[in-house]
DNA sequence: TAATGGTTGTGAAAAACTTCACAATCTTAG
DNA sequence: CTAAGATTGTGAAGTTTTTCACAACCATTA
């Protein structure tokens, strides 16, 4: 095992591969899997699978494989989705809208617990059911509900200073959908979700 | 220079973030920046944004820097993204619906040219204007729509089957959104986005 | 003109990541 | 019990990517 080995961001990102996988195959009657069984649903290499696991732990048995639900539930507790998350949303537009009513979040343990925007229009008002709140309640708000995580849906030029506030909200992990860079200390984690991005890396594979 | 070395995927991740930051930079009054400037902005290591524009040619001044127009204009033209691109969409559910109104698009010269559905509901429908066409006449549309990319906004278990319609219908770049690995021959490009994963990838960083 | 301060482009070094390859282990069959 | 076949976990090798460091260059000032 390599525990006191820094864990590549890349093998995070396959791991929740991995069990996106698993959560397939849990459906299926097969009770055990190999490695290379991911390599054939994943199209990850059979060795980078099993050394992605080594940065935590030893969970095959040689000659034999992997039990499929007790990989997924070792990866989840890994990842710290096998329990109920609160997130918070920020921005009620399209996008929020979309993203709240997604089934997918529950589905994956992510509960969004509040909604926040800063249009006086839409303030008070529900969204599938959720009351959106004024931001500039969040403090207070966040003080009871104690999310670290909040999806950032605002237009851009309102991101950064959303961010400032909902760090001093006790926030710490941000999933920033505001396509530009936002800026934080180094306690605090952003993830982007830019599809603007993966459109243009797809453009310039154009053929021509 | 270096053209006939393969530039890496992460090289165009990040020509992306220096496309963005530099349409930011466009509105200032400045002409000329240099490469600290863009670590300072992307915090994106200066020598590696030398690099990886070396990769396509040379294209600021010894001693001087870079001209923030020309840059731009340079990197939009090595992306393809410096002219209109037609893009079909794919479902037009929640998220379909609100990739259809985000003004991001447009903007980054991406247009919607078509929007496709397998639901009886909708077809026949506007979404913003647009006519939900019935999935199964894609290939005899888009023979006329021509276009090469499609945004795929559809439920889990179609996305396979759409992926083989689309590729009969001359599509061959495609940006995922069904949480899913879907299997394509080499020709055809895939960018996945799960938002889910990356919530999940958050989630890892929790402190507790 | 010469000297100074700033900046690029890039070969080479360093670091990070992926893949290989094999000892160790397990299961089944005879 | 032994042999055969399968699979893990991981050190080491191989590959890729990032960072360093510096020659070459430009603009400005004296």
């Amino acid at each position: 095992m390599n525990k006191n080995i820094k864990v590549p961001m890349a093998a995070l990102v396959r791991l929740t591969t991995y069990l996106r996988c698993l959560n397939e195959m849990k459906q299926s009657n097969v009770q055990t899997i190999s490695s290379s069984d991911i390599e054939d649903a994943t199209g990850i290499n059979a060795a980078q699978f099993r050394k992605d696991l080594s940065y935590f732990g030893e969970f095959g048995k040689p000659g034999v494989g992997y039990n499929i639900d007790e990989l997924h539930d070792t990866i989840a507790r890994i990842l710290k989705v096998d329990e109920e998350r609160p997130v918070i949303l920020i921005g009620a537009g399209n996008l929020g809208s979309a993203l709240l009513g997604y089934s997918g979040l529950p589905e994956n343990n992510f509960r969004i617990v509040g909604v926040f925007d800063n249009d006086r229009h839409k303030i008070g008002y529900k969204l599938w059911d959720n009351e959106i709140y004024d931001i500039s309640t969040i403090k207070a708000r966040n003080a009871k509900i104690g999310a670290k995580i909040a999806i950032l849906t605002v237009p851009v030029k309102s991101a950064q200073d959303v961010v400032d506030d909902l760090i001093e909200s006790g926030i710490s992990l941000i999933l920033n959908f505001a396509p530009v860079p936002i800026h934080v200390s180094k306690d605090i984690m952003v993830r982007n979700v830019c599809f603007i991005q993966e459109l243009t890396i797809l453009s310039y594979h154009l053929k021509s």
